[in-house]
DNA sequence: CGATTTTGCACTATCGATTGTGCAAGTGCC
DNA sequence: GGCACTTGCACAATCGATAGTGCAAAATCG
């Protein structure tokens, strides 16, 4: 086996073999079959190349058929446990049908998710997936100029079909369970639950304060405008917004609904300087999971979303397209506190 | 603005804009300034371009050019903290640069991270960055064939430059001060810090253990065979060993130093069956960091690895090449049990 | 004003693959 | 043996961009 100063093409392949360029290429991706080239021919061809260590030269290929090989997923943050278990996912139902996955994260910003549609437009992928859309419309314009097949996961459009958490459900599983628990307290201004983090304009963080809101309702709770606490993502938003709340009551309160797991850390840098048993008189839940946080000093009551079914629903969407707009909702589950939960990624690290 | 039925490419220009192709690619390219192409010329070719929703199709160029303009990057997995926030950094940094992000995950596999190099040596990747490599050697050879500039992170390869994590030194720094914190106890059979988790032949464990065992035999406890418990990353794994390890002293030991925090995990999954108390007398650390780990019922030491850095120092080894084969070694950090970290990315969710 | 230089652009080959088409040699059948 | 098919492959066009080169018109100069 020599080694080439440059990458073998088919040109080299075919010159070492005899045949021509075309015969060389249809042996190499498989399009011999039709192409009526003999089987012996193949064999000798495959062997060159494998000696001249060759591999096909995508650009090329993509080229001149007009696809790349390549799905695009967009998603908000790499460093999210929800988002990173979807790109785990993204990536294997990638892999199975021999396609590259190209993922690239937003920070959220409606300008940067554009950009990143653009760029994986010049890149001719085949289709792209986009979690949690910070401006769906927009993104549906550009991949329909662009005769882009696409889906929204995590939060819907309306220009593509979506595959989305049932937020709705979610948080009235959850909101129930702490209606359950709870430890009716004798002063009534700490008597409630509380909804922290998020942004109320996000689609899932209403649908959630929906779903809180009508199962207090329903059990007699109506729900007070202090209760919901939508300040933000970041934890340290979280932790003012949890102290102020704390000194406002003179105390926790009976019982608190924490929209996201980053919300949830800046609850913990509040609560890390009470003293211990303060809990005792509270029920806590978290929207979204993460194994640790389920082992606190308290228990946590937490919502798993099945990021792989979302991403699992949104490969059948992009396979067999619905008429008219689909919208798929999948079911999160309840998980209870101190419980490692096992899924299709939980094993590995 | 009319909607092409196909995206337009610079022929559709030209003929719209009545010049050349060659002068339109060259005034949307930003190589009209060496081939003197006038401003004024520029400017109509731009407005049309816009309005035809142009852009560039990266696979032709990248075809003509050898190029792709992204950069590869092979992780282990995308659902674990310390390579999310890789993948945040890598992606950041690629950015900077104007270049494509390309992030895949090799389970670990040495097949699979052959295929995985070799796909984006057939996508023309700009360059690749390999983390976690499980059969460095072997990459290198597949790179040094196709003439790709690749850097290895976080384990180090012999046949190209490497950044990895001061595993010894984190590992020190830990084990000291899990020794500061030790409780001598009257039982010498649990009088003992035990290392648990990972792969004794995994390059990153292999040098913690060295730390650990230097720190604690330069301090007069020397280290028994069966204080070393490599028992893999599974929580599984680490849940069941801790079980046995437990049953085996009678009790907790004096310390623990937990080598993941998958392990962390498993051990978790044991402890939780304990009886509230049982962790007083022991001092317990964790390499990697975890915010809500940081939080548990019981103080827990962290090393925190600089994902952010070894990215940087990363880039910085492939814009120079330095002569001869440079290792750079970063410093990770040790975390105080209950402290929120907030680094470059540590404030979003 | 003629010679020389500069400006501004068009022409054309090229990157490495795929694909529609054409054609000679071989095969089967009567 | 002659005709119709089939087999097995080569040829050439093509995808959309970039880059080397050539050339007319405009500008500059003495």
């Amino acid at each position: 086996m020599t080694t080439p100063s440059r990458k073998a093409t088919i040109y080299d392949i075919a010159r070492l073999s005899g045949a021509s360029p075309s015969t060389v290429s249809a042996a190499l991706s498989g399009a011999w079959k039709t192409r009526r080239i003999s089987e012996t021919t193949v064999e000798t061809i495959r062997q060159i190349a494998n000696a001249q260590g060759y591999s096909t030269n995508m650009q090329a290929r993509g080229l001149r058929q007009a696809r790349s090989g390549m799905v695009g997923m967009v998603i908000p943050v790499h460093d999210n446990r929800f988002f990173a278990s979807m790109s785990q996912s993204f990536e294997a139902f990638a892999r199975d049908r021999g396609l590259v996955p190209v993922i690239a994260s937003s920070m959220r910003d409606a300008a940067e998710e554009r950009r990143i549609v653009e760029t994986l437009i010049s890149y001719a992928v085949d289709y792209v997936f986009i979690a949690g859309a910070t401006d769906p419309d927009s993104i549906s314009a550009l991949c329909d100029a662009a005769q882009l097949r696409h889906v929204f996961v995590d939060l819907p459009g309306k220009g593509a079909p979506s595959v989305i958490s049932d937020n709705y459900h979610g948080a009235r599983l959850l909101t129930q369970r702490l209606l359950t628990d709870l430890i009716p307290s004798d002063d009534p201004a700490r008597d409630r639950i509380y909804f922290l983090g998020g942004v109320a304009t996000d689609y899932a963080t209403s649908r959630r304060i929906e779903g809180f809101r009508d199962v207090l309702t329903a059990a007699g709770h109506p729900v007070a405008a202090d209760q919901i606490l939508t300040c933000g993502y970041p934890p340290r938003r979280a932790m003012q917004t949890i102290a102020e709340l704390c000194d406002r009551l003179g105390g926790l309160p009976a019982g608190l609904f924490v929209n996201s797991l980053t919300s949830f850390e800046g609850v913990l840098g509040h609560f890390v300087g009470l003293p211990p048993g303060s809990f005792d008189a509270s029920v806590i839940g978290c929207y979204d999971y993460d194994p640790f946080a389920a082992y606190l000093q308290f228990p946590v009551h937490m919502v798993r979303q099945d990021s792989h079914r979302l991403i699992e629903e949104a490969y059948r969407l992009i396979d067999d397209p619905q008429p008219g707009l689909a919208v798929k909702e999948v079911e999160p589950a309840l998980i209870a506190p101190r419980t490692i939960y096992a899924g299709p990624f939980g094993e590995h690290g």
